[in-house]
DNA sequence: ACCTGAACACCGTTCAAGT
DNA sequence: ACCTGAACACCGTTCAAGT
């Protein structure tokens, strides 16, 4: 006799509650959006959400956990083909085109303001992200190893200021200050250009164009919807 | 006899309810803190506020628009100085040491979510920074010109990733990533070091240390607070 | 002209009652 | 064991009534 009773059903529940949340989040943004609303989505009681959920704010911390997963595999795919740069921006171009659209990308803005006063949820989101990072910091030192890039630079801080660049690319793109994200990507691209010389050839691996996109594609959908 | 009775109390009233405003959500933040905090705060009734701001929302644009400013003077004047690099570090560091405070620093969080879904937000928050964003382009330029930047860099791409790094470091901060703003600072300086070759050397004019600070700490005290 | 504060519609969350 | 949905405390906003 398991000790929770019904996993299975737990499990089917949570996944269409939060399922039925970033519909609703994505639709009208975390706090427009009302319990009750994501409720009828859901087709659940306000009682029954809230066996499985205590509040509305771990609905966004769920949200968040399944997005940061998904970068980070594609991050891992992507470095798995032994295009350390191309991988970048394969992550970059699946935040701008999937993550940051103008409209629902107000929901990262949501997730940071609320990690910004939840210290439980910066938390959470600390944790998944300490591995897309410590693997970001393996590609940087790859990077210097064959000379593309400045040995003098932190891996650590380099980290940084790369996932920093981008989650500050994405918001400014969903304020609509730059819209397209091929503006965004350019910005980027002109970081990773200064940061690992010389920069990819265009004749490089296509991991960001056709087929790399639709494989990356994939790997989100997979998670986020 | 003026078509608007009595335009001095307006504006008196105005700046009475934005200070008020200004405390509650930096205390209890954008959503958390209650239209009745903020009359009691400012002294005021509800429906008086309501005649001076039409939503909460207006609230915090008028916020956004303050700090904007605050910023748009700093980088102005450390400009003037001569010193174009050391401009750029003064804005950042006011942002990191002030604006994205962790617990405080969520309100510009805040302020994205809600421009991300506000377009009328989102374009006064554009009018206010253009300015700001053609003085950098400027010393972007002017950099080139010394030879200090690489000639083949788009002025206006190269803006749009200075401030999209601030923004983004700044929040990262302020979600407890990097806690330490000399953290934010050292990934900072490592952009301005790839972009700007030399980076200043360190007996450059202490625009970032002592007396440059706290010239910018007044600056921001008093369109702020 | 300017203000008050009770009232309105609605929110996130809880809990007695059902099956 | 799992669910329902009315009820609770509270929210942003409005508006009749005051001075």
């Amino acid at each position: 006799m398991p000790r929770t009773p019904n996993p299975d059903l737990a499990a089917r529940r949570k996944q269409q509650i939060v399922q039925a949340a970033l519909a609703c989040f994505r639709r009208r943004g975390f706090h427009q959006a009302s319990m009750q609303e994501i409720c009828a989505e859901a087709q659940i009681s306000a009682g029954a959400l809230y066996r499985y959920f205590p509040s509305k704010a771990h609905l966004i911390g769920a949200i968040a956990e399944d997005v940061q997963s998904g970068v980070e595999a594609i991050l891992t795919q992507a470095h798995a083909g032994g295009d350390p740069v191309g991988a970048l921006r394969a992550v970059a171009l699946v935040m701008f085109e999937e993550i940051f659209v103008p409209g629902e990308g107000a929901l990262v803005a949501d997730v940071m303001a609320e990690a910004a006063r939840d210290p439980a949820l910066a938390q959470r989101l600390r944790d998944v992200e300490v591995q897309t990072r410590q693997r970001l910091a393996e590609v940087i030192v790859l990077a210097q190893r064959d000379g593309r890039a400045a040995a003098h630079i932190d891996a650590e801080t380099c980290a940084n200021l790369i996932f920093a660049t981008i989650d500050g690319l994405g918001i400014r793109q969903s304020i609509g200050e730059t819209k397209d994200p091929a503006k965004s990507m350019a910005a980027f691209d002109l970081l990773l250009g200064q940061l690992f010389a010389p920069l990819q050839p265009a004749a490089a691996p296509p991991v960001s164009s056709a087929s790399g996109k639709k494989r990356t594609r994939a790997v989100v959908e997979d998670v986020v919807t």
